[in-house]
RNA sequence: GCUCCCAUCGUCCAGCGGUCUAGGAUCCCACCCUUUCAAGGUGGUGACACGGGUUCGAAUCCCGUUGGGAGCACCA
């Protein structure tokens, strides 16, 4: 009934180096996508040829933040797998292998030329308008200049040997693809430390992990060619399949940088975003649902719909507002009891039993987890701080009748409930003739230090009822002698 | 400079030759609801970069222009 084909393997290959960027974040949420889609393998491998950019802590973070997203990867450094190691820095003997099958077969050769040489020329070339790549002067020397840069004791480095023609591709989001291999360079393969470059270690392990599509971002469109030529001359017939994403960039439209101060996946985590709220923003940055109407998704909807061919292939703004409005919602979906757990690292050490109770009155009035803890403060203290120019506003002689009023009614109160104390105050508006608009604001500045807060009723009701009248009582006095 | 990629409201997407006086979301504005603030509801402003083709017909196909982006590293 359905036709066999080879397994779906994808991967996320990210070099540990710093914090989780949300561009590579997204290409691991469609890489992840992408193999849950056909129930096939999804691989991390950590990037860590170059040895003066990994730390152990940096791999340690970026798995912790892929974690958290949900995006669980089913072979990597952590859990194994048939293709162990997933450190590109425990496999260096495979690639020098693979380099120096490349010599023998003519594919690379050594280059004697040193990098304070490589960049004199590069700007000279560049100065004279010619194309600055590596002109290909190692290719052709001679056994006998070769023997004598060997006597000078020069170290090389390998290059690849780039050939005539033109490489094309089918990209599974652009459609063909063509370069001419004459504006490709001949392109370094091993360091003259010995060491792997990118372009070796990533095709080598694409072919050697058995991956089968390359979901990446578009800045890697261009190295693709290189990737293709090196995986013809390693011998191999069935390369995988590449799919470039469209670059995430920041408002001004130029790329997502430390400008713009929040490229970071952790950043957001932070700043209180819901985990779900960012892949399903995240997928959103260059993709849409198959109704292209749908905007809210789980997971698993992301999976069952997730296709490349829908993917855009214009570059996505990432606008913080949308991601914010997307959160709200999110957050307005949670069960109060879970809403309340995902606040506690924001909330500092609070009441538990408090803390449920009084989640419900601000969950439709925050967008971010890092809003609730101020707007509650005055629950959990017993002097909230006040905000000046509400008190100047209404704690003042004009509002000492209202003040008086209010504090005789409730302090004769019976039930202490939202309700109880809705009709109790409401009866002092009325008879005072107090504005609607501003007939609490006292009360509600007095007991909540601010202009703005939950429902005051609601508020009041589990504040408590001596608190309460003591919060009334000390506002009044303020009002007094103001 | 060269190569490659891209081009629909401010932003993210829908649209894959006629159903487009171009749809949704976000943002902004107004109104309703309302104890503040939100949330919610209703409505509104706002886009096919430009020029040529192809076609009975083009946002949709082709070419060019312009504009943006990426790459041209002993970074990945």
């Amino acid at each position: 009934m359905t036709e066999v084909h080879p397994k779906v393997r994808v991967r996320f290959a990210p070099a540990p180096s710093g914090s989780l960027h949300v561009g590579n974040a997204r290409s691991a949420l469609f890489n992840w996508a992408y193999a849950r889609h056909f129930d096939g393998a999804f691989v991390l491998r950590i990037e860590d040829t170059d040895a003066s950019r990994a730390t152990g802590a940096a791999m340690h973070d970026l798995m912790d933040v892929l974690r958290w997203l949900g995006l669980n990867w089913d072979e990597g450094p952590d859990v194994g797998g048939r293709f162990a190691p997933y450190r590109q820095s425990e496999r260096f003997d495979l690639y020098r292998r693979a380099a120096e099958g490349l010599v023998r077969s003519g594919r690379a050769y050594h280059c004697y030329c040193t990098p304070e040489e490589l960049d004199q020329r590069r700007k000279e070339a560049m100065a004279a308008g010619r194309p600055p790549g590596y002109d290909g002067r190692c290719r052709t020397l001679s056994d006998v200049d070769r023997a004598k840069l060997e006597g000078e004791g020069r170290p090389h480095a390998l290059r690849f040997w780039v050939q005539e023609g033109a490489t094309e591709f089918q990209d599974l989001v652009r459609g063909a693809v063509r370069f001419e291999n004459n504006q490709i360079p001949d392109f370094v393969i091993v360091r003259s430390d010995g060491s792997p470059t990118y372009l070796l270690a990533a095709g080598h392990d694409d072919l050697a992990m058995e991956i089968t599509h390359v979901i990446r971002g578009e800045d890697l469109l261009s190295a693709t060619p290189r990737q293709l030529m090196l995986y013809e001359a390693m011998g191999f017939r069935n390369p995988p399949k590449f799919a470039h994403m469209p670059l995430i960039v920041g408002a001004d439209r130029q790329p997502l940088s430390k400008r713009h101060g929040q490229t970071s996946v952790e950043h957001y985590r932070s700043e209180g975003f819901l985990p779900e709220a960012m892949v399903n923003y995240m997928a959103l940055l260059g993709w849409s649902f198959g109704d292209g109407t749908t905007e809210r998704f789980t997971r698993e909807q992301l999976v069952e719909q997730f296709a490349l061919e829908a993917v855009s292939h214009n570059p996505a703004a990432f606008d913080v507002p949308k991601l914010t409005a997307l959160n709200g919602e999110y957050i307005r979906g949670l069960p109060v009891d879970e809403l309340a757990r995902r606040l506690t690292p924001f909330t500092g050490e609070v009441d538990d039993v408090l803390l449920l109770r009084v989640v419900p009155l601000v969950q439709e009035r925050i967008a971010k987890l890092t809003e609730a803890a101020p707007m509650l403060r005055f629950f959990f203290t017993d002097e909230p701080p006040m905000d000046e120019a509400a008190v100047a506003k209404f704690l003042n002689a004009d509002f000492v009748e209202a003040l008086d009023g209010y504090l005789n009614a409730l302090s004769s109160l019976g039930e202490w409930d939202h309700a109880s104390i809705e009709t109790a105050m409401r009866g002092v508006q009325e008879k005072l003739g107090l504005k609607k608009k501003t007939a609490f604001m006292p009360v509600r500045v007095a007991v909540t230090g601010s202009l703005i807060s939950p429902p005051l009723f609601e508020s009041l009701e589990i504040l408590g009822r001596e608190p309460s009248l003591a919060r009334i009582r000390a506002g009044l006095d303020r009002a007094k002698t103001a």
